[in-house]
DNA sequence: AACTATCGCAACCGCGCGGAT
DNA sequence: GATCCGCGCGGTTGCGATAGT
């Protein structure tokens, strides 16, 4: 005994490791099936009672992370995208917490989805993903905010990324506010980054990138859908030399 | 076609928390 | 209060699949 340790969870010789086998996965899901919510065991019984020889935690994780038969797999939507970064920004990397929001996923996908795609897309978007935040305007003020303003032209050689913090000055509620995201996309030069409280007020910072200058060289305005509320043309003419 | 680099995801590992004793 | 124990969490790794050269 380990006496004020803890015991390792798999230290018992001849347990599996490793990807899990289609007879592996049948037994531990037959065992939950019979079994079920009901109680009376605990997962460290679990491979005892499954014939497994594996260790009750790996066959936690198997069960809550791939054999669940709630969770949702494929991709994830627009809207579990925007969901995740608007979570993380208020919470961090409590992905369990964040799992919470979005049924059928787990914090392993999230976490997972979040480190391969949604952290890369924040950096090139010029925004650290930990605090969400530009990179290079960390100490602006919340005056300074309030003013449209793009970054200082950078060499050629670079991809092109102008931000361009947009405060909004309606009484814009939460759902308003998700509904901006509907404009954004893939194939567009632009992405948003929404903060707001979940009550009211909120504040969107529109990210624009890719080549951005093409797109705005015909013209120095771009139209923004606020919701239900219509179309405004954000004055864009700070891209002119 | 062969090799290398990168990506994406499943699984592992170690730690902390909280309940039970 | 100290210790044990099970669980859940977050970080990290390993490896197959895919893309690029």
């Amino acid at each position: 005994m380990i006496m004020g340790g803890r015991k390792p969870c798999c230290d018992e010789v001849g347990l599996r490791k490793g990807p899990w086998t289609v007879e592996e996965d049948g037994k531990l899901v037959d065992f939950l099936r019979i079994r079920g919510g009901g109680g009376g065991w605990c997962w460290r019984d679990v491979p005892k009672l499954a014939g497994l020889r594996r260790c009750g935690k790996s066959c936690r994780l198997r069960w809550t992370n791939y054999l669940r038969p709630d969770l949702k797999r494929g991709l994830f939507s627009e809207e579990e995208i925007q969901l995740i970064i608007d979570l993380h920004a208020r919470l961090g990397n409590r992905w369990s917490k964040i799992a919470v929001e979005l049924p059928g996923r787990t914090d392993n996908d999230i976490k997972n989805y979040w480190n391969t795609h949604i952290k890369r897309k924040l950096i090139r978007m010029g925004i650290d993903p930990n605090t969400h935040r530009r990179f290079d305007q960390q100490n602006v003020n919340e005056e300074e905010e309030k003013v449209l303003k793009v970054n200082s032209p950078k060499p050629p050689s670079e991809p092109e990324v102008v931000v361009v913090p947009v405060v909004l000055q309606n009484d814009t509620s939460a759902g308003n506010l998700n509904e901006l995201a509907d404009v954004d996309g893939d194939d567009q030069p632009w992405s948003f980054l929404m903060e707001n409280d979940g009550v009211g007020a909120g504040e969107l910072t529109m990210l624009l990138s890719g080549d951005i200058a093409s797109s705005c060289s015909s013209s120095s305005s771009l139209w923004l859908k606020y919701g239900d509320l219509g179309y405004e043309d954000l004055e864009l003419g700070c891209f002119d030399d």
